[in-house]
DNA sequence: GCTGGATTTACAGGAGCTTTACACGCGGAC
DNA sequence: GTCCGCGTGTAAAGCTCCTGTAAATCCAGC
């Protein structure tokens, strides 16, 4: 259960790989283009990028994604004739591959490999905050501090995006699960009981912004 | 001693590395290609792993392992051409290298070396509780303390790795095997098992806490 | 078959999640 | 300026799911 994003000009290949990674309980996001895909790349946790694009090509996608996310997985789509080119792949920073034509089985076992990677992340460590995201632990100015489940996982979500503004429904599909049938309040709720843990007060805050009308937001360093 | 886990596609090698590192005492455990490695690695203390293997490569072992169990170090097997992809190995996780052609003394060493850092020693100590691993006794506070197979593998799993967190499902895939049908629920009467032996109290444990929502985690010193 | 241990089952208690309700305050309309 | 509507903060209630643990069942070795 994780967000992937697809980049590809090629409508019948995003198709049928949405419907793959949606069975899979992913949430996919797609892009035509590279100019469309940078937006986005925050949100994925894996991204799988088609090599010939209009425009931006995938490798400049991929040396984009590994500047501003360096922890974030690239699987790229090549066709046969630029095997060739894969040491320049993976000089962009691409993680894997997959060969034209390729079947959406390979490309899905792929991405759960790479979300396997993602998920042992390394520490966060941001304005006194400490993350320790494969242990769940968590210390503030170097005191140890408790979160729940949920606590711990919108945190992680939140800090690791310092900067980047998150509605409540993105907050959901990315904590909570693409089928979660909630409210949005939900987030409120959460983000309270984080605050408080966190010394944080909602007019001056030091982590987590409120954005009137929009969202949340973890503050940057 | 210690489970060692050798993946390599020349029965040639993998018979002489099992013949020097019986002889150490250790318990080894032989995989032709990538795929069959994979679910050996969660019993092993230990991999080698050769870089050049049919389908799935070393570092992608490599890889893999230092996704789902960090803490297992691998040797890597090298011919002499590749040893400029050192630093590729390095990246994937790799924690030394020995170039072909290589005595096997001199895998055995590195082994023992490795096997150092890992901290897998036949005498635990920590907090007063003391463990035996060859002999498969303890000790609690001076007093000999008996535990089943079940038990006693479970406490040195948890106990070789202070402050780790460890999922039911790692566990069980460690203690029980790669192939175990049961219920993760499983995990949860040993351990419960374990704290009546030791004494431990859920609430304020002395050796093994509960992180709600994840798994179980042996106190760190 | 006996026996010790492993696994499954069942259930109780409680931590944490979701919902709900209401208060507060910002911002726009006038 | 006042009024009103909407969005947000937060406490509290109810409920769900996780965990601890005893008891029942299963199984392997003798």
């Amino acid at each position: 259960m994780a967000t992937v994003l697809i980049v590809d000009d090629d409508p019948a290949i995003v198709e049928i790989l949405t419907a793959y990674l949606r069975a899979e309980g992913h949430v996919v996001l797609a892009a035509g283009d590279g100019v469309q895909a940078l937006p986005l790349l925050a949100r994925a946790h894996v991204a799988v990028v088609d090599w010939m694009l209009p425009g931006m090509s995938g490798l400049e996608v991929t040396a984009h994604a590994r500047q501003t996310q360096p922890q974030l997985p690239v699987l790229l789509l090549t066709a046969r004739g630029e095997v060739d080119d894969r040491l320049a792949g993976l000089d962009a920073g691409a993680d894997d591959y997959v060969v034209k034509p390729f079947s959406p089985r390979e490309v899905v076992a792929r991405v759960r490999a790479l979300l396997r990677r993602v998920s042992v992340r390394d520490d966060i460590e941001i304005g006194g905050l400490t993350l320790d995201v494969q242990g769940r632990t968590a210390t503030l100015d170097g005191q140890p501090l408790a979160f729940s489940r949920t606590e711990f996982d919108l945190l992680v979500t939140l800090a690791q995006h310092p900067g980047l503004l998150w509605t409540r429904e993105r907050l959901l599909e990315r904590v909570w699960g693409p089928e979660f049938p909630g409210v949005t309040r939900v987030v409120d709720v959460h983000v309270t009981a984080l605050r408080r843990k966190l010394g944080d007060e909602p007019d001056h805050p030091r982590f987590i912004e409120t954005v009137r009308g929009a969202g949340y937001r973890f503050k940057e360093a």
